[in-house]
DNA sequence: TCACTCCTTTCACGTCGTGGAACTCGCGCC
DNA sequence: GGCGCGAGTTCCACGACGTGAAAGGAGTGA
């Protein structure tokens, strides 16, 4: 591997969500001999992607923070899909997510049932599993290894969660009722992108079920939010 | 420079907020060699921290913005001040903003008057003149090169603001009455961090004069976070 | 005091990054 | 069409720089 591919990889280390690691532990997670990982280290810190705590762990940096939001990929998709307007016009809360490492991220919302920055199961809510049903093979292969059971309606036997996504695949609006919080029912479709692939997954959650006409205006936002996208 | 910080200037290349950059910008931009811009390019590239648009420039990738997202400091800055109380508390609207490269960059808000993501510049705003009165020399010194005349009332004299700085380091509130936007009063003191400098600014909008108890509370407010942020 | 772990420094080795030169492609201009 | 120009890309010999085992601190518990 390349230095600079090993030193994204440090960064990587953080990508599950841990607040913070010692050098041992980003050692361990890159499998990168201890002297390289912490010269590494020292070059992020200095960046800033990385900061140095008092009791010598490592967390992510507010440079890596300022960079990140000025991507413009999430801002505009966030922007296209208009949020607050679903969410007038349905009743219902409503968010987008896109496709992370362990999972579904909200990355805008309206309404309050899924806050911003939720890291959203991929097999047990909408947004999951429509960003699932596109993922690469071993993401898919992996989330559908060990589903954690969330809820009683959490579905979990990979035959039928296969069955689900190949119907979401071919059009078929994705639903989670009660499978990842009780009393909670999410439906999500996908926000057409380049590659014949989503560039995210719009949903609505509500404490009941969520009726057709929602479900018929979220199609139309997602369409529209798609053809937004494509021309730049 | 070593190879770990060419690649990472590359990324800040991007810091100022273009949306995209061809190779050829991102080249002039870092002062380094064609080809060696093209080779780090393409492993941030296939990491996921740029992204290469049709028309073959770059832009900020959303693997940076997941990565971004999960830095704890910013996070803890803005769950520490309590937006919302201080809103409600003091009838004005709300906000926190830490140091970027071109100005102080909001990082939460309540009360909508200055929005999330907003680039304040230093000169001109009561948090941009907060940070950078405990900004690095270089930093200062190019803000206050050529402030920018964005009212009538914005102080671009150098000497002058070169004391503001100094009472506000000192301790003194730091006020903006329409140098940013007319009609905006701003006031904003320091939210205390590690080695004696700003962890933030924390800041009060409002149509007219803040009044002073809402100063009081603001002050009040941005130590009991410092406060908070002390005991990790 | 010893044993252990984690962090850090050192240094000889050789891999991997380097950037000038050269090639290709697309575009605009005469 | 021919020519010139700039941007992006490939190639490759050179040597700087990253590498990681080994050894040296520093802190902690027994």
């Amino acid at each position: 591997m390349p230095v600079v591919a090993r030193s994204l990889s440090v960064l990587d280390a953080f990508g599950d969500g841990v607040p913070s690691l010692r050098l041992s532990a980003i050692a361990a997670r890159t499998g990168l001999p201890a002297p390289t990982t912490l010269r590494l280290v020292r070059e992020l810190v200095a960046w800033g992607g990385l900061e140095r705590q008092a009791d010598g762990s490592y967390r992510l940096g507010t440079r890596l923070w300022v960079l990140g939001n000025r991507a413009p990929c999430p801002q505009r998709l966030r922007d296209a899909v208009g949020l607050p307007i679903l969410h007038a016009a349905t009743g219902h809360s409503a968010h987008v997510a896109v496709a992370d490492t362990a999972g579904a991220l909200v990355i805008g919302e309206s309404g309050g049932l899924v806050p911003d920055g939720t890291l959203l199961p991929w097999h047990a809510t909408a947004a999951g599993l429509v960003l699932l049903a596109w993922a690469d093979d071993d993401v898919r292969a992996s989330a559908l290894a060990a589903p954690a059971r969330l809820t009683p309606y959490t579905v979990t036997a990979p035959g039928l969660l296969t069955e689900r996504l190949r119907r979401i695949r071919h059009g078929e609006v994705a639903v989670s009722r009660e499978e990842w919080r009780p009393g909670r029912t999410h439906v999500a479709v996908a926000v057409p992108g380049p590659h014949g692939r989503p560039a995210g997954a719009l949903a609505l959650a509500g404490r009941t079920a969520i009726p057709p006409g929602a479900v018929a205006a979220l199609r139309r936002t997602a369409a529209a939010a798609g053809a937004v996208l494509a021309r730049h």
